[in-house]
DNA sequence: TTGACAAACTAATATTATTAGTTTATAAAT
DNA sequence: ATTTATAAACTAATAATATTAGTTTGTCAA
């Protein structure tokens, strides 16, 4: 890591990041492997971030704020079924290229976290929208949200935890679990 | 903790259970603090299970063997749909009354651990023979159980989680999504 | 040039896991 | 009933990590 003496926090974060995404998880992460990326201290981490727990915060607030801009990216200028199937494929992809904040994404946010809050709301409101598109409202509409979060969390945790044993096409497994779902939803 | 001086790896590892049971998860729980639950020092707990990861492992076993008798149990007497079904319901109580330990049931086990390995391929085959009295085989009945099995770990994990936010009854979002992807899967 | 402040440091403490080596209790054999 | 072998408990020591307190240092602005 470059010798910029004087870090700042978003340097510690990005680094972290980097870090778990390499090895897989933010959970083997320790502040002693931070710290020497960093060629700092331990005790240095503590005017950046609030120790573990606050890192761990920070790296929650960097995987969502990366995951809603993906799934936004995906959506855009796309409509009922195709934009579900396209928001479907990038949160995969977001999950397989950060393996080690991913998890994060989805804890739930301590109640008085507003901004986690807001952020972990606003990947449900997306998805309410193009349900909307869909025809789909009321409570039909949020139990159907639900639905779709849990097929695409299962999924791609079952993944990337090596869950899926058989030499089968994990794209394909993918594609058709998505559309096979929708297709319940809204039969043709 | 009784004083029955004289452990045994059967008594550490229901202990461990109910420790991890009662706190949400197995990762939070120590040694230091399973010593204490069982009235001796930590390193006696070596003389029973091989230091944390072995720990883990028991666990994973344990918790394998309690849902797969769950599941099996649930699917008694029953086909097609209504079967599959029951299973989805009996995973998800199996999930809420072992909170600690059901995350271990579906971390993928050493390739040089056959007994995991055989217990972990065991759902797999049970849910596929119940897909095969669908009428799904081959390749789609494959696929079919990754979606099933993504839609079932999604869901609970979300829920335990606390992902969920709304308050919205959670027992007929489970219920729905379930017969939505069955209805995807195999329409009327 | 100097002074204030933030950010780095050292040092000390607490928690946890692990290993080595010793003592003790139990259960089998005499 | 005694003895003895062994498994299971113990103590002690070490290592890794996180955290806090208090000190030093470097940078920027007055």
């Amino acid at each position: 890591m470059a010798k910029s003496r004087r870090l700042n926090k978003q340097i510690v974060v990005e680094t972290a990041v980097l870090l778990a995404n390499q090895s897989g998880s933010w959970q083997t992460l320790t502040l002693t492997e931070l710290a020497a990326a960093l060629d700092v201290r331990v005790p240095s981490l503590y005017n950046h971030v609030q120790g573990q727990e606050g890192l761990r915060r920070e790296l929650a607030l960097y995987g969502l704020e990366a995951l809603l801009t993906a799934v936004r990216h995906a959506a855009i200028a796309k409509i009922g079924q195709e934009a579900l199937v396209a928001i479907a494929h990038a949160y995969r992809t977001f999950a397989q290229a950060n393996p080690g904040i991913y998890e994060l994404t989805l804890q739930a946010p301590a109640t008085d976290d507003n901004e986690l809050q807001q952020l972990s709301s606003e990947l449900v409101t997306l998805i309410a929208l193009l349900l909307g598109s869909l025809g789909l409202t009321g409570d039909a509409a949020l139990h159907a949200i639900r639905g779709l979060r849990s097929l695409l969390h299962g999924f791609v945790s079952l993944e990337m935890g090596g869950g899926f044993g058989l030499p089968l096409d994990l794209d394909e497994s993918f594609q058709q679990m998505v559309v096979v779902y929708l297709q319940g939803l809204v039969p043709v």
